[in-house]
DNA sequence: GCCATTTAATTCAACCGCTGAACAAATCGC
DNA sequence: GCGATTTGTTCAGCGGTTGAATTAAATGGC
């Protein structure tokens, strides 16, 4: 009764396309550029061959069109390993091409250049009010901090494969913004309103930017800055309004219009406080960062997240015991709503991110509990509860780097444009 | 700006392993079964071509492989389509490999066959309550009942190519039953008490029997009777418990330890009624059959989950008050359940199986209800509530086909096998 | 210091399976 | 019956992997 089997036995398979002569490459490339990029430490060509199955012959062939298009360089320091001669590491190219994460934020815009091996090289931040700003003067504002990160990528000699903008809210496949609440935001049609800048302007039928939702991009970002492998969790951002990004065996699930994620509106309290979406004791009216504040005893609605969260974790260091109090309600709330979503997806880590993260020594200990309580399959396998490890605008640091992955996972759209 | 990217842009690729020499033939084979499967009518190999794009003369090799591998037959009646040469159709083949589908539930014990075209040849069904039988005299009764389909699939002249055994409760993934409440199991090991049988026989190291939840088989059933295609749904199955499948783009999600679909005790009232899982106000406690049942008056703790779900729905379809009420109130609570999967998963259908399908009339209305009060997507793209197209059994009629669905999705194991 | 040993990477003929075009087969319309 | 049309097969050609032989570059024992 093997588990190996188990785990395809039954689930469907993924739909291939059909496989011609050049497939073949085309799949080893991927292959060979996906181990290298997982490897812990630079493999050798014959260490490759050993992992794959695949031939040295066949390996050393396929390195070669790697590096002749830029995505792998052999690394300087030979891993020494005893006798024989010594082998040539092989690493992601740092000069090859990078992505451009960019995020409009209630209160700030950030652009950041990640390279192909995931180190962010450049990270830009504005901090400004944008919920009274028009969508347009906010576009045409982060247009001009993508200019520069686009400029400083240049000067390192990056070449931009692609550019992702985080947003917090619904975004439709074809970019539009259907609701921004916390922005303002309805209907903004993103491809137009930068039409004429560099951004949206499509490369060999790619669109150049994609436009997606914060909380799946921040989601992702954990997803990379943790180990290589599938993993499943549940990432919670705790912003004004809640947003979870969710990760299935290793890849972000969007749901089928990607509108995935929405926690906010669990309800936690059925005949609880009236929430805006029209329902009632929603988690949001609990555990957001209006409703935690408000209850710390702090006026603050005007705080930005950040600086909110800070506060609050400081109060709640010195022992204030109405921040205590609050953060041990938001928490348990949290706990009931992310236990039923563990309930559902036999999810084996929760990451609180966003501004839960600072507040995770707190938050947690609640969360933990309603998890053991209601969770019934706690009891055999524990549920991991811990903060994201990325800081603050994970989310475009999330969608750099999704850029870059996505030519880790496809490297043949980037070979086939350097020749 | 195009969608076609969006979907697969920011979801990090699935993992292929190594692409050797022959995998070439293997992936074709996989691609041209699989289009033959989802064809609505009988293609010809011209057909599969174009819609490949592969050659017709690799298409006819590669069909030549499936015919002798009794995989494909040739269809009688070639489609007319007006000049030319007639195309001969391409069907699955009726008398080549088989699944064998058992269940072991409260009350019955069934076995199923499926062929590979997803005809049900054979259904054996035994009532009985188990709940007072030995999980060792059970499942010596399974075996006898298996034993009889595979008899009567051998005469039809079909091989079985493996079997998977549905079952009430959490599974390991090397076929132990920690927990089936309804069922009195705990900690089960059933290939151990199956040891001697031959369904516990590993047949070329690929295990003969997996034991799966029955809510996931159930799911896949639907998800097999459905339309092709990725689809993403869930699936509840009210019985005594209440389970979910989930489907995600067009494949089963299993979990990370195969427990997912635990929607039972999900929070629908937190200061409610205490459950026996040690939480309070569990969706089970409200929507569950004892909790139907008592509201609607009825005694029937020990009735059959069938019988009283017809009960049930005859009374309601008599005008009977309390039954219609106890229905509103259950499908009230099971909408507030729901909206919560819904927004989290952004799904666009859920179905009501098991017991809930008689109910489904009475039982859509609060549920579409709660939808659209709690679910901000739902304004621009509803979400569909249906009862389920497959009747009774469907676990066991999902474990069968999701045999024969293994050899369409990879046909190399059975091909290798039949030399 | 020299040479056998060991491991890494490359080269090259052989081979597998897809490709594309030419060809044979079978039916319809006139 | 004959051309038009579409299906299915045959076959030389070719891309890409395979496996063995070869070269490259180190270590370690004497």
């Amino acid at each position: 009764m093997a588990a190996v089997w188990h785990c395809q036995a039954v689930t469907s398979a993924s739909t291939v396309g059909a496989v011609r002569q050049g497939s073949l490459r085309e799949l080893n490339l991927a292959v060979v550029l996906r181990r290298i990029a997982a490897a812990e430490r630079p493999p050798s060509r014959a260490g490759l061959a050993a992992g794959t199955g695949l031939t040295r012959a066949t390996v050393s062939a396929v390195v070669d069109d790697l590096i002749a298009g830029r995505l792998v360089a052999e690394a300087e320091p030979a891993p020494r390993t005893g006798a024989g001669r010594p082998a040539r590491g092989l690493v992601l190219a740092a000069d090859g091409p990078a992505g451009l994460g960019l995020e409009v934020n209630v209160d700030y815009l950030a652009a950041c250049v990640v390279d192909l091996t995931g180190t962010v090289r450049h990270h830009l931040v504005r901090r400004a009010d944008l919920r009274p700003v028009s969508p347009t003067d906010a576009l045409t504002r982060l247009a001009a901090l993508a200019d520069e990160a686009r400029a400083a990528a240049v000067r390192d000699g990056l070449t931009l494969a692609g550019a992702v903008l985080a947003v917090p809210g619904l975004v439709d496949d074809d970019g539009l913004v259907r609701l921004a609440p916390n922005l303002g935001w309805r209907d903004v049609d993103v491809p137009a309103l930068l039409a004429g800048h560099p951004l949206a302007e499509p490369v060999d039928g790619v669109p150049a930017l994609v436009v997606e939702n914060e909380a799946n991009l921040a989601a992702l970002g954990e997803l990379y800055a943790g180990p290589a492998g599938p993993r499943s969790f549940l990432h919670v951002t705790g912003e004004i309004g809640i947003g979870a990004g969710i990760v299935l065996d290793g890849s972000l699930y969007r749901g089928t219009r990607g509108w995935s994620g929405e926690i906010g509106h669990v309800p936690v309290q059925p005949q609880g406080r009236p929430c805006r979406c029209g329902g009632q004791g929603c988690l949001e009216r609990y555990a957001g960062q209006e409703a935690i504040l408000a209850a710390a005893g702090l006026p603050g609605a005007e705080l930005p997240a950040d600086t909110a969260a800070t506060r609050l974790a400081d109060l709640a260091g010195a022992g204030d015991a109405a921040t205590l109090s609050a953060l041990a309600d938001a928490g348990t709330a949290l706990g009931v709503a992310v236990a039923g979503v563990v309930n559902l997806l036999d999810l084996d880590t929760v990451v609180l991110g966003g501004g839960y993260a600072p507040l995770a020594p707190w938050l947690c200990p609640p969360v933990v509990a309603e998890i053991s309580r209601r969770v019934l399959t706690a009891a055999w396998s524990p549920v991991t509860v811990r903060p994201a490890v990325l800081g603050a605008q994970s989310a475009a640091v999330g969608g750099a780097t999704s850029v870059v992955r996505r030519i880790v996972d496809r490297p043949t759209g980037w070979l086939a444009r350097t020749g």
